[in-house]
DNA sequence: ATCTTAATCCAAAACGTTTTGGATGTCAAC
DNA sequence: GTTGACATCCAAAACGTTTTGGATTAAGAT
């Protein structure tokens, strides 16, 4: 039983209304009242209700995050999150987060927190192609805001943010065929991962630049877990010993990739070199240290929030679709 | 302008709380008369409007976790968040995650969402000494569950859910006794976290176990991150060439202790031991494989969860301080 | 004395839901 | 034809706030 606004007008004798707005702070109240008021409200405790408040005002100040099932331990999720976070607190905003069930369907979430109107706006993430999730939010005309876009045979005509990876893995392959490498495998991501088309043409076009044909052979498919690298490192390195290079589209299959190279007697980023794909604080401090193409996962978050809010204060952005660089860090696995 | 259910009311024809009850799956509605009404409902996509929802029935549905601001890349916050919240789905609660900023008085984001009536209970991490926010959390009596006794010398009457930290450290001290060091050195967390206290208890435990006398100049305070680690066993290793093992009480400062000897042309696991805290996903793939006490971080915030819920319903748990047991994980640095 | 103006205050509506306490109608039993 | 009993419905209150559109009073201008 908490204070209300009732509570200190009964005991101020003034209004509700009175009450309200000398705490809000409007002009239509007395010094002497107001500061009666204020030390009511400091002594039995008051803080607004914001239910209500929110209720009233048809706001929220809150920011919805719907997080897959399947994200316990990736490094990715938290870490974006923490950006969201951090400048949703900047504005004033905090943050819901529901945690989808394996079980659910995958809208359900989407329609009890968005449509149920306990949000302002949303930030969705991990598109796939053809997301039924935007085209839901797009439905509701509830503001929202994207990492990553849609692959590259779709239009994006939403506003995201996400980072150059096709330029990324061009760098990495680059890199890779400067230092002579010409047998140059890659791990994608599945399929239905929009990103994943990009990181094959960049790949692509690495190659490309070195004047080296593309081997349908060398790219594979894995599940972006420590596994899915292991796996298909074991794969490629058994049936194609020419291969001496490995670009895995993310750290943690990276880091799946070292382990296997090494249980297979062979020297990471001396007899095979890797690069992975995000550069998670793992990666810097695995051993050897990872080369891997660094994606600024913090700021995408911070950056995605300040778009949403101006999108939700009805002041879009100019900049609607941003890409962000990507940067090769090399460390010792090249 | 979301649908509500006087849309539907006046589509129907019916009363508004003759929808509220047929939607509520109330026994006094027709059934000719709720089919009519459930159509309209999925016709116009109805969704409830959950703000309404709670403050009609006084109840969010919504656990409150309030982030400290230092805690972007710590592997264990966001690993305790993410059990959080698929325990919380499961019962079919959201997490509402506000950060705290840095120049914040620590108190007013509890104020706000706890005061505010915007969750149905909190959970407090990273108890301090004579922690406030307990002190806070009880005045108001909301419910709360907290990771992390108060230390040794305080009463912890809340209900809690903890790791046997001391039991922890001394089984890490006697397996290193055990292979023989007889100098080994101890990384502590600052002084006002709550559980340094039973660190350095069980360390001085383990020491007597084989009759090592204590020494105060081997226990040295770490600021929990990597550089923390590092810098102190530069320290102690220029300082103290008889020791021969160190243990630090989290994975990072352990990372940054194994940095540091390597730095110095000693080799982790032959010249030097090293053991750290946690067991978070960075320790298994370090290299070498970090020996560590795991404790369940996972697990503790699925634990901490499904005890909060039964006390906000009002049945407390039989058992509401857990003291859970570490798991000393040998790998290959001792 | 009357009129303006400014300073304070407040009643009531509204946000969208759930819940309480009936109201109405129908049908069977007597 | 009266009485219950049952099925079906609904008006109004309530949750705690903000906001609208005045009401009241006092002071200053004429």
């Amino acid at each position: 039983m908490p204070a209300t606004l009732k509570d200190i007008a009964q005991l101020s004798g003034f209004s509700i209304t009175t009450i309200s707005r000398a705490l809000g702070g409007y002009s239509d109240v007395s010094p002497k009242t107001r500061q009666r008021i204020i030390e009511i409200a400091n002594q039995i405790g008051y803080e607004p209700n914001l239910v209500a408040r929110q209720l009233r005002q048809q706001q929220t100040h809150t920011i919805g995050f719907i997080i897959p099932e399947d994200t316990f331990s990736d490094g990715f999720f938290s870490q974006l999150l923490m950006g969201i976070g951090h400048a949703a607190a900047q504005y004033h905003n905090d943050v819901l987060i529901s945690t989808q069930l394996p079980d659910n369907e995958e809208l359900a979430a989407y329609r009890r927190i968005a449509g149920g109107n306990r949000v302002d706006g949303m930030v969705v993430a991990r598109t796939r192609q053809n997301d039924p999730r935007i085209t839901y939010l797009e439905s509701i005309g509830l503001p929202y805001v994207v990492s990553g876009r849609l692959a590259p045979d779709e239009v994006s005509d939403f506003p995201y943010i996400d980072v150059d990876s096709q330029d990324g893995v061009r760098k990495a392959v680059i890199h890779l065929t400067e230092r002579g490498h010409r047998h140059i495998a890659l791990i994608l991501p599945p399929q239905e991962m929009a990103y994943t088309a990009y990181r094959l043409l960049g790949y692509c076009l690495g190659l490309d630049d070195a004047n080296i044909p593309y081997r349908d052979e060398y790219v594979v498919t894995g599940n972006l877990e420590h596994s899915g690298g292991y796996e298909q490192t074991h794969y490629l390195l058994a049936n194609f010993p020419a291969i001496t290079a490995i670009v895995a589209c993310n750290d943690h299959m990276a880091l799946g990739t070292m382990e296997a190279i090494r249980e297979r007697g062979l020297t990471v980023g001396k007899d095979i070199a890797v690069i992975g794909f995000d550069d998670i604080v793992s990666a810097g401090i695995a051993t050897p240290p990872l080369t891997t193409i660094r994606q600024p996962i913090f700021e995408i978050g911070e950056r995605l929030i300040q778009m949403l809010i101006q999108i939700i204060q009805n002041q879009p952005p100019k900049e609607q679709q941003v890409l962000l660089p990507t940067t090769l860090v090399i460390r010792q696995t090249t």
